[in-house]
DNA sequence: TTAAGTGCAAAATCTTTGCAAATGT
DNA sequence: ACATTTGCAAAGATTTTGCACTTAA
């Protein structure tokens, strides 16, 4: 996935300071998602950590990365596909989460919709598959 | 779901105590699942909040509880089926998270297959639908 | 220039650990 | 009586808040 961090901060009507544009990059680098703690490990001092945090949240609200929470509950953050927005995240691909390395995938595989009871109303479903990914399983 | 908290101890080789049997009950009385917070809410003092934590600990690596996370990552249980080990946990349906109350249903709907890539090995599937439940929508 | 973003310190939470006292078998 | 479980205190980790300093537009 190709991405210009400077051309999307100015979409979204954020300054494009050096710490963004490094999380951005750091993120879009890697094919998986990429936990939080991770993130604050790859960046030592050079971000710091409440910063992380609140640069992790503004790009979350504005539909620039997509949250996925690994079984602990810990986030993990991906690159959004174009047509997420602040209002709408279409992040509605499977993901697959490694139980032994941990990671999570963002599967290319639309999750298959499921009919709700009288009375509910879905807006979007998850669906995350855990087992042994393709690296793990050798 | 009629359980009795003693039998479901004893076939797990775990003492009967007061605060254990609490718990059980508490969680088998909602329909929905229930939160840790709401759960250290309806206790006040009547159980420590360290001794909570070690129970839903030893419930879950039981397989008498399961896990859900809402989408803040908190933490919420349900009574496992009795098909549920330690080993395997067969919570296969769907859940449903309200955006308003919170609030996790166990819906009666099985989760649908998923095929993984080449070299993936799922053994558990999580879905979780996100939206208005039935009595948030009125 | 000035509004927004960052880093540091510190508060507020959440979770785990250690150990003495209480409890169940 | 003995092994487990509980409650309390305290350590550790995570997340949030406030504010002075810095930086991008």
């Amino acid at each position: 996935m190709k991405i210009n961090p400077v051309n999307i901060l100015k979409e979204h009507d954020l300054k494009h300071t050096k710490q963004r544009v490094r999380v951005l990059e750091e993120i879009a680098m890697d094919d998986t998602a990429i936990s939080q703690p991770e993130l604050e490990k790859k960046f030592g001092n050079e971000i710091d950590r409440v910063t992380l945090y609140r640069i992790l949240n503004v790009y979350e609200e504005k539909g620039i990365l997509h949250r996925v929470l690994d079984r602990n509950g810990t986030a993990n953050y991906a690159i959004c596909s174009p047509s997420c927005t602040a209002e709408v995240h279409h992040d509605e691909h499977v993901h697959f989460n490694c139980t032994i390395c941990q990671k999570i995938y963002c599967l290319n595989i639309v999750v298959p919709s499921v009919k709700m009871p009288e009375g509910y109303l879905a807006n979007s479903i998850n669906s995350t598959a855990y087992g042994i990914c393709k690296s793990c399983n050798k």
